[in-house]
DNA sequence: TAGGTTTCCGAAACTGGTTTCGTAAAGGCG
DNA sequence: CGCCTTTACGAAACCAGTTTCGGAAACCTA
């Protein structure tokens, strides 16, 4: 560390000079008090006034410096997203626009997004800690929720405002935790109904490791369509643990080669479906007349495979900027029980999926 | 927009009170200016007492508040980057991991990053404008530096610190910035080289759209690659304009069609280099024998397919982590003009390449 | 019209730091 | 040993705002 002289250079602050709160007062010949107050909404400014103060503002391009008034009233309008590096999917290409969602809202609304990583939970802990002791931001985001999730009871433990992507209890009645998510088992569950009303009869399902919560769910979906479609649940036609391509791939190989094969598999993720093309491709099956496909989250490549796989259209962007919106109007004091949101996926037909071909 | 009334509920504080400057002042018998010259490495302070200064604030566990520094130093310790929401890739899978490498380095230095997003040149500008004017970032990471780059010249005309992920100009000396780069030239003249060791003589060259700068940059890579190895360059071997896995299906069908077909091929993205796997599989050709594969990117499903594709793997967290560590040197004051870097992608072999299989 | 309220604004304190400036004490030199 | 520098710290101003408090003027009411 360098030592420092006692006139220290300051940088060229050639820059012009921003206006401030004082600059602004001497125009309108008021004081920065009565400003101040007038900008923050105090009922003890004459409307008349308040209005002058606005229309001078505006003129004069004022902007409040958050990190001056951060120093009296703790808040620094900035929230706070925790990635989450042992993630095993990197995100997938969903982070991006995630990310434009939550910066997009919160800008909107003058905050910024400050975010941070962890790769393990002692981590996390100590980036949260550091960020709330150096009041970096004033609330978190959390993606990835997993059922009785560590980090909502830290957060909750040091009072401190957060929104969680994904529900932590399902069922139960809430902890009073905001949340945002989206229907995975009602997703499933309209995908069941759509093969069956095509005249499917035997349906497979291809699921992801059952240690993700929303991996579960959407096998209940599953299960649950069936019931409503009136089908049997055949315990043969359930496959799960099922993460890459290849793997999905020899997924539909082992349900293809049952005595009584399935004549659709819906899976729980479009990378998994994809591995379905190359066992088509291998054995000479039409997709979408011999084999039905019907993947889930919408990534870009379900679209350009031929036919275009048929898949739920997870909007990740649309995800991040109310998850964004939510904690701001937590922030600004309504309750979190109140702030909840729970959103369909809504169905991109391919064309993957069609009516069986009658056996003969 | 609510009231305030006059007394304001100021939210319960009840989070046990930070430490600050004054109750360590307090603690050592020192005045807070005394205690803040200490710490911040001034020449008029004894080493005794910087010294005694230093344990006392380690046992409180004092950390300065940055809001609060900020107000006078106009410095907050927070490095910004603006994401392009209208890259067609979505910056792939690569995203976690860089911002995983920004967060880290940031974050061991006590520095941290706010990120926003903009779908298009205006807007990013006024993002980025606002970003300066709220002074909640003291210097920009711009990530896919493009030739001549709009955000380089902005940013350098307010004179704001920055480090770009890519040179703007190769070969002309530089405009006096600070970049990371990765050799991408080199990484395919190295792929040439070690094809033409194993005795390939017809090597093809698949690549992306020439608007991008790296495609123009690889496919240089290749032709001088052929050059040192005695080649000569084919045209017809040459096929740009390929994005995804389909196209580049498709340019491995042309290439295989022709008269006298290349027994190896470069693709300049793993991506479309997958595409090769699946006509291989359509031609009953072995991968590695009858033909073979070198990519570029090393993304996770490179891995995964069989044999695995040799490929080039970039690291993005170590690329994230070191354009962190240049922007906060630069932000402490070293010259940009020192602070450049370039690295090779590392060769990451798979399988997918071997000496062809000789004609008979 | 006197007296009590309201309304509305200014003055000043405050936030948590940094930086300038002044000066007492210690050290160097002849 | 006296004078001139350094050394090392304290006092106070400062940064850009917010919030408390007090009081003059305007408004009611009797």
């Amino acid at each position: 560390m360098e030592e420092i002289r006692r006139t220290k250079s300051h940088g060229d602050k050639s820059r012009t000079r921003r206006v401030r709160i004082s600059d602004l007062a001497q125009a309108l010949g008021l004081t920065k008090s009565t400003v101040s107050r007038a900008l923050n909404g105090y009922s003890d400014i004459a409307p008349t006034t308040r209005a002058r103060v606005a229309k001078m503002a505006a003129q004069m391009g004022y902007a409040p410096m958050p990190y001056a008034q951060a120093v009296r009233t703790g808040r620094v309008r900035a929230l706070g997203l925790v990635l989450e590096l042992d993630a095993p999917d990197r995100y997938g290409p969903f982070l991006a626009d995630f990310l434009g969602g939550i910066t997009q809202e919160a800008s909107l609304e003058g905050w910024t997004l400050t975010v941070s990583s962890s790769s393990s939970r002692s981590e996390m802990e100590a980036t949260v800690t550091r960020l709330l002791q150096e009041h970096k931001v004033d609330g978190f985001i959390l993606p990835r929720t997993q059922v009785d999730d560590p980090r909502a009871a830290f957060l909750s433990a040091k009072h401190v405002p957060f929104v969680m992507f994904g529900r932590t209890d399902h069922g139960r009645p809430d902890a009073g935790h905001s949340w945002y998510d989206i229907d995975n088992a009602g997703a499933m569950r309209a995908a069941i109904t759509r093969l069956a009303a095509m005249g499917h009869r035997r349906i497979a399902f291809v699921g992801p490791p059952a240690s993700f919560n929303f991996a579960l769910l959407r096998r209940d979906g599953y299960r649950e369509g069936l019931a409503q479609a009136g089908l049997a649940h055949d315990p043969v036609l359930e496959i799960m643990e099922v993460a890459e391509r290849e793997e999905g791939a020899e997924a539909a190989r082992r349900l293809l080669d049952l005595p009584d094969p399935p004549s659709a598999i819906l899976y729980a993720t479009d990378a998994t479906a994809l591995g379905a093309y190359d066992v088509a491709r291998e054995r000479g099956l039409e997709i979408g007349r011999d084999l039905s496909l019907i993947g889930y989250d919408g990534i870009p490549e379900a679209r350009l495979v031929t036919p275009p796989l048929t898949t739920f259209a997870v909007d990740s962007h649309h995800a991040g900027a109310r998850l964004a919106a939510l904690l701001i109007a937590q922030l600004r004091g309504t309750d979190p029980a109140e702030l909840t949101e729970l959103v369909e996926a809504p169905l991109r037909a391919g064309g993957s999926d069609g009516p069986p071909r009658t056996r003969e």
